[in-house]
DNA sequence: CTCCGGTTCAGAGCGCTGCTCTCTGCGCGT
DNA sequence: ACGCGCAGAGAGCAGCGCTCTGAACCGGAG
């Protein structure tokens, strides 16, 4: 009963599968707004009410691809990162961010989704939290890498994290950072800040007759400044 | 018949700015996406065809109130800016940053129609570009006083901006930063990245689970981490 | 004062949307 | 072999943006 069951539970899966990818189209094509419950329907020649039995809700359909995003882009950087020598922290920092840029600008639709407002009425459901960490957990684990290599070397003259922030560092520290200290993952968290707020800025207009030359230059100084500040210094210097 | 036109004129700029008005309140009551060109007719007791009259499509008046987000965020940074002696130019920074977060929570879905994913297909219309500068003026000038009065000091140790920078660096100077160097330029640029990015991940949720205790004492760190990097060192020093 | 051109509004209507409901038929497990 | 459950079909509701037509109005010209 056991592979009948999952028979049955196969074509489901796979009309999921479909109805996603054909959504994930339409997304890409004409933006979140664009996406039609019935125009999906009608490309995989079913009736629009049909889809209600795989997704309840428009919402819950947009709710899928956003997880898909944010794995799409964590995988992305982890990829990128992969492909470095472990011990080229610099270079896995730079990749790992070259990564999300990339991403964001061949999937502008997808990123939007996950790093614009949110569509209807908001509802961010706790599901996305664990696909979106995990660019997070990859930046992480390079400063942590540094750290543990005695490479990590923050930049002086530089005003230390607030008092308030020792509870979630701590948080921080035993999910991801394990022994870095409050002023390093403040760092961290201002660097993985202005990374998607380079990238935001550029997708949505914002560096319109203001970087106009070489916007991959522009980021790539973004993401080394902020290794610089972190302490991930170029090379061995 | 100046006079009469005027009149004809001025009835039709009202109503305009009723039709902003009930809209600016939809919008903040259920965002973008719940904006309807019906519901604003109705709440006015008109017919909805006759909205077309003063606004072509949902586009353009959405395209209006984009406008006046803009010009809001503006005002308040310029307002808060000025509140602050001149000679202190690192109080001027920490008031216009705040400004930009102190608005935007106070208005999310305004600030997510001009820092989000461009609704519908995307049209970015030139006439947001003058709006859209206020808050980059400010902050230049902010920057040029300090330069002026000889209480630049940027930090050192980071890189230089990239030569592919110089072309649009000049263009910004002859705009905004009159004889700063390309290096402050980046990094101003880059400064006010940080900050909105700060707010969107804020607003987006992107800090649940991060920071969680006390995200303005967070947002202060970022914006007076900024300062020190450009060199608007914390007061006399 | 009358008439005329232009502006504004009312209303109907088109095609689309998300979503619900009912009904039929096929496939699966017993 | 039979009955149950799930997938799909189809109609329908309310709402949307937008268009078109006709009626009311209002100020200036003859």
């Amino acid at each position: 009963m056991n592979a009948s069951r999952t028979a049955r539970e196969r074509v489901r899966a796979e009309l999921i599968g479909e109805i996603k990818q054909v959504a994930r189209r339409q997304l890409a094509e004409q933006g979140a707004a664009g996406l039609s419950l019935r125009a999906v329907a009608r490309e995989l020649g079913m009736v629009s009410s049909a889809i209600y039995r795989y997704f309840p809700s428009r919402d819950d359909l947009l709710t899928a691809l956003i997880i898909e995003a944010f794995d799409a882009v964590g995988a992305a950087v982890e990829e990128a990162e992969a492909a470095c020598p472990r011990d080229r922290h610099l270079d896995r920092w730079m990749a790992s961010c070259r990564a999300v840029r990339t991403w964001a600008l061949a999937h502008p639709h997808e990123y939007a989704l996950i790093h614009g407002s949110p569509v209807p009425g908001y509802v961010a459901p706790e599901d996305t939290a664990v696909a979106a960490a995990r660019d997070g957990i990859v930046m992480a684990r390079i400063l942590r890498d540094a750290h543990e290599a005695g490479e990590l070397s923050p930049l002086p003259g530089l005003p230390p994290a607030p008092a308030s922030f020792a509870s979630d560092a701590q948080g921080l520290r035993e999910a991801l950072f394990v022994d870095l200290s409050d002023d390093v993952i403040a760092r961290a968290l201002a660097a993985w800040t202005s990374i998607y707020g380079f990238v935001s800025f550029e997708l949505y207009g914002m560096y319109r007759n203001v970087i106009e030359t070489d916007r991959a230059a522009a980021f790539d100084h973004t993401a080394l400044t902020q290794a610089h500040i972190m302490g991930l210094a170029p090379a061995p210097r």
